[in-house]
DNA sequence: TCTGTTGTTTCATATTATGAAAGTCATTTT
DNA sequence: AAAATGACTTTCATAATATGAAACAACAGA
């Protein structure tokens, strides 16, 4: 009973950096701010230890205080950061210029999304150039695989095995009343993907939100991402959206093209399966999914 | 002398967490792919650490690894929770449709920024909409407070108590040969700025780079922000810059007006003077200032 | 002035981080 | 092919560091 016979139990996790980090996900989605005794009763964490978490990371521009209300916030450290972890993938650099160009000439919002685990990842995304009402998706955020128009597109062409590790967590989740509801009927629906060469995304993840996707391939067979289009429903139907599709596709097997020239040095998003059971959990409450932007 | 004697030194530090984010800082400053034991060996910490750290944070998706060569990057969960730091920020919201559209009058890129320790922060920008050649700055970045535009801009009408705190660290290195190398010859500089109205940077932070910045004053007095454009020196000399001051000053008025209708809730981005020793340091090596974009 | 609430600091305790060394695995050299 | 190198990963005894209850401080509202 001295106190060495106590047992050390869980050596070398890092509970503490976990707890950080839960403290920085709860801030990144709870809303743009919080006061300590709403981080430490929303996390169950002792005052004291969300205290000092915070007082280290503010350190480090990673929190800040908003010095008005005392309540803490995301520091701008991490758009710092992000922006290098954007301008650190090759794909994103060598995909951009095409995203660019297809906006510009479909009008529309667009973006590359890459498999991960559990969803698939924004990669990076243009903004429609002409149209005041577009569609918001944060670059890093995280897609559910079952109801959106890349992800259906990486799907389709993903090997078994890893497709089931990118729709692996959260199950199928019914988002409107046109989401695709089970594992049947997405396998139809890739099916048809696959025959078509593009995936449809109809109101399955929002109401009155549409998109295409055709798949980025690297030499004809490796899935490397999707090329995505967004918009609000009634510009995705009927003529428009006959025009839409030719056009995506076309820059689809040119930016697979222009890929497959060099070397296949595209990290993946991918990560053992084990992983993040605590990383991205609901949307976000206050995130409007749709915005007006100038 | 038995362990219980031993004194404990330094509680409540949180040293793991340090070591983390030192990682992370590191990640984002030197180059966008690290190894395990150039991590360790760089920052001078044990390779079971660094790797348990890491481990810790791929879990949160803060860091990955490049599944080609097993080195480490800053992961995308960066560049969503910094989405959300910007978001988070009223200035930032208000002041956006100003920047489009000015970038958009105007040609070149504009910039947003704000005083914070140890120098001015980037807190927005518009890449300039027609040009190929721009300036790249990092949304979230810090720059010397002495020879940038819209650094002398906020200085010239900052309290003198809290101007000392903008440029607290890093003394006032020299960039170029037209760098400002003295506190008094950076005084007069900024008599002039508040006679002219706006602050100008030739070539002071980088060759080739100059710029014009306007203060963004709440209710006429107190500096909330500067408007800043810059660009290739070519098009900020003779009668291309006579046209494009008037321009910006009359943006950063029309701003000052709309900011001075709320209240003056802009969350600064100060913090205690005794913060961030280890926060940034040297600009990374590895980041171009000058961009090709589309 | 009192009272309740929130943020900050302290300090003894034991949980958790630590790093040397051993263990893998893949790649390069002999 | 075998051996050697180099890089990443895991283990485990040790001790350094995180922890949380409680005390303290600062402030707003009654």
């Amino acid at each position: 009973m001295s106190p060495r016979t106590q047992i050390n139990r869980t050596p070398g996790s890092s509970k503490s950096l976990q707890k950080a980090m839960r403290i920085l996900i709860h801030l990144g989605e709870h809303g743009p701010e919080a006061s300590l005794t709403q981080l430490s009763s929303g996390l169950a964490l002792n005052k004291s230890t969300v205290y000092r978490l915070l007082s280290a990371m503010q350190k480090f521009h990673l929190v800040e205080q908003n010095p008005l209300n005392n309540k803490y916030r995301l520091g701008l450290k991490f758009h710092e950061l992000g922006a290098r972890a954007l301008q650190a993938r090759p794909l994103q650099s060598e995909a951009r210029p095409f995203l660019v160009e297809l906006a510009r000439r479909s009008g529309e919002s667009v973006s590359l999304a890459v498999p991960g685990a559990g969803g698939v990842i924004c990669l990076d995304r243009i903004d429609s150039p002409t149209s005041i009402i577009t569609v918001r998706t944060l670059i890093g955020e995280r897609f559910p695989a079952h109801c959106t128009a890349v992800a259906k597109a990486i799907l389709a062409w993903l090997p078994q095995r890893e497709a089931y590790n990118v729709l692996f967590r959260n199950g199928m989740k019914l988002y409107t009343p046109l989401t695709i509801p089970s594992l049947r009927k997405l396998k139809i629906a890739l099916d048809l993907t696959r025959r078509q060469g593009y995936a449809t995304d109809h109101e399955e993840l929002e109401k009155g939100l549409s998109g295409i996707a055709a798949p980025v391939l690297y030499k004809g067979s490796r899935i490397i991402a999707a090329l995505g289009m967004a918009g609000p429903t009634l510009r995705f139907v009927g003529p428009d959206l006959e025009k839409k599709i030719p056009l995506l596709m076309d820059f689809a097997a040119r930016l697979s093209k222009h890929l497959s020239r060099g070397p296949a040095d595209f990290g993946t998003v991918m990560e053992p399966l084990a992983a993040s059971s605590l990383g991205e959990r609901s949307k976000p409450s206050w995130r409007t999914p749709f915005a007006l932007t100038t």
